[in-house]
DNA sequence: CAGTGGTCTAGACCACGAT
DNA sequence: TCGTGGTCTAGACCACTGT
């Protein structure tokens, strides 16, 4: 309780989120709602919101209207790179996670276009130089996960099945190997920030969930940057693995 | 605007987001405050406060009571794995980052326990196996931005520096090393989330900060589990990457 | 249509920073 | 001391879900 022995939104935060840590509330259940906190703690609507609010922007639970307030689950995919490791060391994981069986991939489009100065400088592409741009959408089980934007110099990739919806088997490396562009080394920089309301709306992320941002630049073995695919995943649906050695 | 024609919070919360994303309201500016707001749009205070709490719990802006609201700042400092890697292809990078001088460690408390479940999982122990616990904060600046735990089983590492708080030259992995148990296979395996109160206590955090968890498991060249870190980082500190490749 | 969450107004008081 | 953000009450109305 607060000092001045008032029941604060924080009071009541701190006791449902104890009561979800110690699995009194497993994931799934439901929450006690508005009305219940009203008047168990004896405050007003907003008060009993708030502390809602609190563990709802803290991802712990999630609200539907109409139907109640309950405990959020957390089932991730794994996401292994280098993709050839995926199954170096699954046994001995510290978080469980699904392989990631129904997966689909949409929204393909491809446009080419001036690319933003971070990209232009990743690919050390001069001033002006345009781009092949594909976009897509991964999605498992229906619910959305991935949004991908790949990038590729138009000088590099032009006329190729790059440039088309359907790349081919193989997909877009394949392609690139046979121009002569096989990407053979590999950079993943990631961060990690709330989502813009876009990125809520087209991976239909509830409220306390944050996103991945990753940014691959692949090259080849003679250093050039053929590709940069930025991704953003819905961190509630990944759990990301990375597999490397100390020696050279 | 609404579709009832009155002014919502969201309606004010885009104003806003827009102005900042367009780069009107710079980094480190001042966003009009409350009374502002409710003057402006006609407004209850709470309508005004609710606006920019959505903007908080975004990671765009951090108040600070008594003086205003300001438009936040993302300066981050990189984390590369490998780390002999680091600076492979630096000149190509998508974020900017500092290389994060005037680092700090502190906190450091070494312990014996029962490890949880998942620890003793990746570390393939036998039931209450224990394991030497080893904690620490890392600050930059003065600000922390990563809390670490490091557990290694203890039957492989009494006796040695590293049950002690000073582990000597070349830390833990030389003293691993010397025990004939000398790490070469790492696995990072990532997740992010909204952080619980003690990790906002404990890093500092601003409203509509994820913290990223690191779980790393390294491997001796028997493929033997030495050690599991678990670290969490603050989001806004860290850009954390990668270099791999595709062949063998 | 009853119950649940979502948004808003109006007004009060508190805590802290800058001046 | 004044302005700023932080918390709370009391009451109203809306939107959606499930029966």
């Amino acid at each position: 309780m607060a000092e001045n022995g008032r029941v604060g939104y924080r009071d009541i935060a701190d006791e449902l989120r104890q009561r979800i840590d110690s699995g009194e509330l497993a994931p799934g259940s439901r929450v006690p709602g508005e009305n219940e906190l009203i008047t168990r703690f004896g405050v007003a609507q907003a008060t009993a919101r708030r502390a809602l609010d609190e563990l709802k922007n803290e991802g712990l639970i999630v609200a539907r209207r109409g139907a109640g307030t309950f405990v959020r689950e957390f089932k991730p995919i794994r996401r292994t790179s280098p993709d050839r490791l995926r199954n170096w060391s699954s046994g001995l994981s510290i978080w469980k996670a699904d392989v990631g069986t129904r997966q689909r991939t949409e929204n393909i489009t491809v446009d080419v276009e001036t690319p933003p100065d971070p990209i232009a400088k990743a690919l050390d592409l001069d001033d002006g130089a345009r781009v092949v741009v594909r976009r897509r959408r991964y999605l498992v089980d229906g619910k959305p996960v991935q949004l991908a934007t790949s990038f590729y110099p138009l000088a590099l990739v032009a006329g190729s099945a790059i440039t088309e919806i359907n790349t081919g088997a193989g997909g877009t490396y394949a392609r690139l190997t046979e121009l002569g562009h096989e990407p053979t080394r590999f950079l993943e920089e990631l961060r990690t920030r709330m989502p813009r309301e876009s990125e809520r709306d087209a991976l239909e992320l509830a409220q306390g969930t944050p996103v991945i941002l990753i940014a691959r630049t692949a090259f080849t073995s003679d250093n050039r940057p053929v590709e940069v695919n930025e991704m953003t995943l819905d961190s509630a649906a990944y759990v990301v693995a990375y597999n490397f050695t100390s020696s050279g």
